[in-house]
DNA sequence: GTGGTCTAGACCACT
DNA sequence: GTGGTCTAGACCACC
């Protein structure tokens, strides 16, 4: 669960997306207990108190609830996880369209690009 | 060319963003002359400080060369247009399908959703 | 007796406050027994740990006393159940005094408030 | 602006209420510059990093939008702030009557309760 | 054990 | 100067 962070935006959001997309994606059950606080410091190689922040912001989200002294659960509201994918798939297509239009390439272009084998890996593109 | 700001990124980058692609898209031609940073600190409504880190941020990517007492100007190289624009475009490209596989979605579904029409536009994120 | 839990205000206390409810307003009658803590726990669906702070809290406060092997009791002192609604009244209409000088209405008003038709319920503020 | 806290209710949220209060009330005005982080936390006397929650959390409710570099500024959204007004005093209202009914006051005697001069200051709740 | 809050101090980017 | 983030460590209440 180690990661590598970019160091242009907060880790503590890189470590939310991270969660949120095993909820979106399934690989976390609703219902099923996150690791405490202080587990996903020592997992995330972070502190405690960005830790706890990440929680906030998952929670914030509605994406997990959290009782005092339990623990912190992914949300039981199957919903909402739908709801969140089909939002986060429409803001990738739309910024994938719109990066489209502002360099001028075609939709049809386009389309043959993702038909075709993927380009080499990027080069780091910030870390510091 | 006023613009609405994103407060969640820089705003020099957002100008930044905003001139290189009137370069790369050839709304701007090799050699033509910018504004001058007041000029330009006027057209986009930011802080003059700000327009001098916005040509700073172009001129270290060899997009613009600047000419003292006489002002900024695009830079002649097209090839340095060309090869930029390419990469925008499999960044923007790379960023899709990496998104894609994130949330799980075929790239037979992505082409789909691409001939199908836009979705309705999202709400503002986070302007101010 | 399933509550419905308020996430921000301790569990503990809001079975505190839902028995000495029951007590001062004579749903319970003086001398009365309690369930064991074992029931109560079943009862509220809450961890025998903290239905024996309940009583614990309660006892305290001198609404209930307990007899080792025979369980808990309201109290017998109807004096202290008077007082106590007596204090519950004033704080409650001291605290809405408060809030209106606060958000700068009149007592008029309020008053007006009051004998209108009771608004819409707000939706659940944060439950789990 | 040097508050008595409450101990049993963060300090953060005390601050946030302390200044929605005069937001609500019209005591600062929409796109008035709040104090910086720094100072807030010297005028409360408290860390700058608790400020900074305090601003962050009026942000969030969207009573105040910030400005990185310049600073916060109470929101220009006066329907915004019309309505929360209106929300806390429907809370407010609402919270009053059902303590009435828990204690089983009728609205008429909440209403003299209301006309008769205010009762001796209460005892301090729970500072420790 | 668990989350929640707070302090202290530091570093960085932005305006 | 201003906000944003992060670390470090502490204390407390809750379950």
């Amino acid at each position: 669960m180690t990661m590598k962070y970019n160091a242009s935006v907060p880790i503590y959001l890189q470590v939310v997306d991270s969660i949120r997309e095993k909820i979106v994606t399934g690989k976390m059950s609703p219902g099923e207990k996150l690791p405490s606080g202080r587990d996903l410091a020592l997992m995330y190689t972070i502190n405690p108190n960005t830790a706890a922040r990440v929680y906030q912001t998952l929670e914030q989200q509605k994406l997990l609830f959290t009782k005092r002294g339990l623990g912190s659960f992914v949300t039981e509201d199957q919903e909402r996880v739908i709801a969140l994918r089909e939002e986060m798939a429409q803001e990738l297509l739309r910024d994938f369209l719109e990066g489209l239009d502002r360099l001028g390439i075609s939709r049809e272009d386009a389309i043959e690009m993702i038909k075709l084998p993927a380009p080499a890996a990027k080069g780091q593109k910030d870390t510091d």
